[in-house]
RNA sequence: GCGGGCAUAGCUCAGCUGGCUAGAGCACAUGGGUCACAACCAUGGGGUCUGGGGUUCAAGUCCCUAUGCCCGCACCA
């Protein structure tokens, strides 16, 4: 006896096991192979110091489903895993780790110990999320794993560096960056997200410097007076052009500052007069370049106030605040009373760090910057002519919005784990160098003793190079040649602009081409009610718990079904648990196929292959060419399944090719669950069970033929389920493995292409149409039995009465279908009306009737309303029908198979017509 | 302020380049332990596709507009 699946299908027993199996086999590796074609993925690396979380699932299950289709299809498919250090958040946790464990802060221990920290964090952690993703099922290539931090990868990050700063797209200057006081480092403009947060206006006098009244300035920021070094005006405002070149004086400071004249201040805005801050605040900075105003920094890198702030030096920026508005409210000023006119609540647009909340504080600070306005213009190129898509297109305008106003961006960051700065200075001459290689002395004077740059590098520097460092840029690789482009980058539109714009450049930059060809945006995962999954909230579904209760291939067909590509989903437990059902319905399908060919020697002679032949043959056709069967002992009903997998394959092999992976999920499943399990399985129940030894094992070869595509398609999207269901039916290899049942790209016909042109494919094609005619058949037994009331089990005699142009032929074999499904005890079939009985429960379908009769069943008020319902249905149509039909313009201008498939239509509907009519006079007084 | 998205069955959502009698899952109603499956099977009800214009022979699908939600960028006077 074969082996058989068990009974109940639990996917703990198998999938740990299968992930095993298929790492082992080394089928996850890919190698730049000349005779195949490549298909590369580059994984975003997720945090070390993170957890799998859905939004993980979600790329990962994109990925992998991608990845599968081309292994199968035969590409060399790489998909290259790794991890990233992600530098600020990991040394927040591993500060916080340190502090926690051993009671010190990261100053107290030091640069060097907390970085030896840091790594033993990394080797403990680290590989907490790969061991996550084996379970959801990624296959990717865990031979190639790499960390941003990495030793080829330093060499990469160095040599990047070193390449911009060489062509002067990277320079160290004193510009206005964004400061984050918690993490204490500096952030790009990404880095910052933006939030109203209720603040108040404060509208304080400055007196002139002359005695006059002077000038009254709104702030929401009163303690970065002490960096005031103007007021400005609008040239045209009549309301201060009388001060405009004269001093004020700064409150309390005493400090006289010049009203000046820029086109900067609105004059509709607050009182229209700003004070300048040049040091704290970016419009205030160039206003300060325009006219050459002095920087004065009153607030420091922790937040606190510095020596310009008097005797608030050192004090919280925040207590400061409320302690000097305090102060300027009790003083007396020049005019009498407070400096204080007014305060009102407002909300205020503040920038918040992306990592920890804090608002940031925007200042002037030397750091590394690299310019942008050269490098974006490639990158806008590869977008506009189409080098570079997104899916959906909607996200190229965001990529390209943000490229088109982007900033020189902010790279060296106040922290300790990442990549240091390869720039080194000398401390006799003042020369900076910047090399691959720390100097052994300086290159302008001599002297030895060279100083590293404390600060390292912002995470995404060495990110943007991720698509060719891990190939093993700057050496140029085989593999680099051969994978380089990559094929699609799938990733969250949350991270369009930290990785995928920089990926852009840098690739362009460093290699002359896009590094991926395809963007394949997706959304985020929200909770069950709508509401963002977040750690602060608490409402995060952990993948983990879900593979555990329901099967990594459920989430992940809920995954992929959930929703529209680049869209929000919502996680759903009803749909986790549709997804669960789906597989165990394919379990039990699978079950009662393998229980019956299993054990059947004759069956395994007939080595049943795909349904599409070897060699993906596309152009011999589907059914026909199953090996060793000959056509001719094909039924009806096999050859109808055959077309319908064989059709549905190819679609679903065009949306997965243009990334329409739910789509895709929602076709194999009505393939699957309807057409497979709910009609050709029972179909086929009497040959089994039948003694025709040739045929059962016809049917047993179809049956096994058709599972195996359909477990090829559904393979990349529920993997392990199909992989141990493939075990079982005794394959040579392994499904992972095995092929794609259609290669489109190869040009190949499709079936129905082929339909219509081959001689079998005419026989096939009335099979398909005949079965149609059962199921509609057999489902308008099954309406009138339900609506009649008549029990299940109890077998019903019909009469089929056919219309003049339909064969009695036509029906052939159908009867004994028709008796097994909606268990009907004798079909009579008539052409003339002869033999319909008197009184019966009718249905009337397209060109044909279908009569059951048992007196005590006859509940003709229900068919009257039934028949009066299909009555005003077919009116509706048929008015819509012949009002299309005499439109002139319809007719003229509309393609010709959209008018005939109007007239035919309206044929069949007015037939239908008639004939309800005349049943409805036929049954008025019964 | 600039830009983008969404509005379809009670709920959650599909519906590609315009050609439907608008679909699925869940929920609901009725019947059924039928020898793969009660995590099941069968049958059924349920929608003027947000409102208003327009383009077209044809609009859920394209354009404009209104309303209501959502998001990104900018904005700390």
């Amino acid at each position: 006896m074969a082996k058989i699946p068990e009974k109940n299908y639990d996917p703990k027993n198998f999938e740990a096991r299968i992930y095993g199996e298929w790492e082992r086999s080394g089928c996850f590796h890919a190698e730049a192979d000349p005779s195949k074609k490549p298909f590369a993925i580059v994984m975003p690396p997720p945090n070390i110091t993170g957890q799998l979380h859905m939004g993980h699932a979600l790329d990962q299950t994109l990925q992998d489903v991608l990845i599968r289709v081309k292994r199968l299809q035969g590409y060399s498919a790489l998909w290259l895993p790794g991890t990233d250090h992600a530098s600020i958040a990991t040394e927040v946790r591993v500060a916080e780790d340190i502090l926690v464990n051993e009671g010190k802060t990261k100053a107290e221990l030091g640069r060097d110990e907390f970085l030896k920290r840091a790594w033993a964090w990394k080797d403990l952690y680290g590989g907490r999320i790969t061991e996550q993703q084996r379970r959801l099922g990624t296959s990717c290539d865990w031979e190639r794993e790499r960390f941003t931090m990495d030793e080829g990868l330093n060499k990469a990050v160095v040599e990047q560096f070193v390449r911009l700063y060489e062509k002067n797209y990277i320079y160290k200057g004193n510009r206005m960056i964004n400061w984050c006081p918690v993490c204490g480092t500096s952030l790009s403009d990404a880095e910052v997200e933006h939030e109203d947060r209720e603040g108040r206006y404060w509208y304080f006098r400055y007196p002139a410097a002359d005695g006059g009244e002077g000038i009254v300035v709104a702030t929401s920021r009163p303690e970065t007076m002490f960096g005031d070094t103007a007021i400005a005006v609008h040239p045209d405002d009549e309301r201060y052009r009388g001060m405009i070149g004269k001093m004020v004086v700064l409150p309390i400071v005493g400090r006289r500052i010049p009203v000046i004249a820029d086109p900067y201040p609105d004059p509709g805005k607050g009182t229209g007069a700003v004070k300048i801050t040049p040091a704290h605040d970016p419009n205030d900075f160039e206003v300060g370049e325009r006219h050459g105003l002095e920087q004065i920094v009153c607030i420091g890198p922790n937040a606190k106030m510095t020596a310009a702030a008097g005797k608030y030096e050192g004090m919280d920026r925040y207590d400061c605040r409320r302690a000097w508005v305090e102060e300027l409210a009790a003083a007396s000023g020049s005019g009498g009373g407070g400096y204080l006119v007014k305060e009102e609540k407002v909300n205020i647009p503040i920038g918040i760090c992306y990592r920890c909340d804090t608002a940031v504080e925007p200042m002037v600070s030397e750091q590394w910057f690299v310019r942008m306005d050269e490098l974006a213009k490639p990158a806008i190129d590869a977008a506009k002519d189409g080098r570079l898509t997104h899916v959906p297109e909607r996200f190229e305008k965001i990529y390209l919005h943000w490229l088109e106003d982007i900033r020189d961006w902010c790279i060296s960051r106040q922290l300790w784990g990442g990549h240091r700065i390869p720039a080194y200075y000398c401390d006799s001459c003042g020369e900076i160098i910047v090399a691959r290689e720390r100097p052994e002395s300086c290159a302008s004077c001599g002297a030895s003793g060279l100083r590293q740059d404390e600060d390292v590098l912002d995470t995404w520097f060495s990110s943007a190079l991720w698509p060719f460092s891990t190939l093993g840029w700057p050496e140029n690789t085989p593999d680099l040649s051969y994978f380089y482009p990559t094929s699609v980058l799938v990733t969250g539109y949350d991270i369009i602009f930290f990785w995928v714009v920089r990926m852009v450049f840098s690739g362009l930059e460093a290699m002359g081409e896009s590094p991926f060809r395809h963007v394949l945006v997706h959304g985020l995962v929200r909770a069950e009610d709508g509401v963002k999954m977040s750690k602060s909230l608490g409402n995060g579904v952990d993948p983990i718990d879900i593979i555990d209760r329901y099967g990594a291939d459920a989430l992940r067909f809920m995954l992929i079904n959930g929703s529209a590509a680049g869209g929000d989903m919502r996680f759903s437990t009803d749909k986790i648990e549709a997804a669960r059902n789906f597989a165990n319905k394919l379990w039990n399908a699978s079950r009662f196929i393998i229980m019956n060919t299993g054990s059947d020697k004759s069956v395994s002679g007939l080595t049943p292959g795909s349904a599409f032949g070897p060699e993906h043959d596309q152009a011999s056709g589907y059914a026909l060419c199953l090996e060793n069967i000959p056509k001719h002992r094909l039924r009806d009903e096999d050859l109808w399944i055959l077309k319908k997998i064989s059709d549905a394959a190819i679609d679903i092999t065009r949306n997965i090719e243009s990334f329409d992976l739910s789509v895709a999920t929602q076709k194999i499943y009505e393939l699957v669950r309807n057409e497979y399990c709910d009609w050709y399985i029972e179909f086929v129940k009497p040959r089994l069970a039948g003694t025709d030894e040739d045929d059962k094992a016809v049917a047993r070869s179809v049956l096994i033929a058709a599972l195996s595509d359909l477990l090829r398609l559904l393979h990349p999207f529920m993997p392990f389920i199909t992989e141990e269901i493939w075990s079982f039916m005794g394959k040579d290899g392994k499904l992972i493995v095995d092929r794609w049942p259609v290669a489109l790209d190869r040009g190949e016909k499709s079936p129905s292409y082929v339909c219509d042109q081959d001689e079998d494919d005419e026989a096939v094609a009335r099979a398909y149409a005949k079965i149609e005619m059962v199921k509609e058949i057999v489902r308008a037994v099954r309406n009138i039995r339900t609506e009649a009331g008549a029990a299940p089990s109890r077998a019903l005699p019909i009469t089929i009465k056919l219309d003049g142009d339909l064969g009695r032929e036509q029906l052939d074999g159908a009867g004994a279908l028709i008796g097994k499904l909606a268990n009907v005890s004798k079909v009579t079939v008539t052409e003339d009306g002869a033999g319909v009985p008197d009184d019966a429960m009718s249905s009337i379908l397209t060109r044909l009737a279908v009569y059951v009769a048992a007196d005590d069943l006859l509940d003709y008020g229900a068919e009257r309303e039934r028949l009066g319902k299909e009555q005003s249905r077919l009116e509706g149509n048929i008015a819509r029908l012949r009002g299309k039909l005499s439109n002139e313009g319809f007719t003229a201008k509309a393609p010709e198979h959209i008018v005939q498939a109007e007239r035919d239509k309206l044929a069949t509907e007015e037939d239908a017509y008639e004939k309800v009519v005349a049943r409805l006079s036929d049954i008025a007084d019964k």
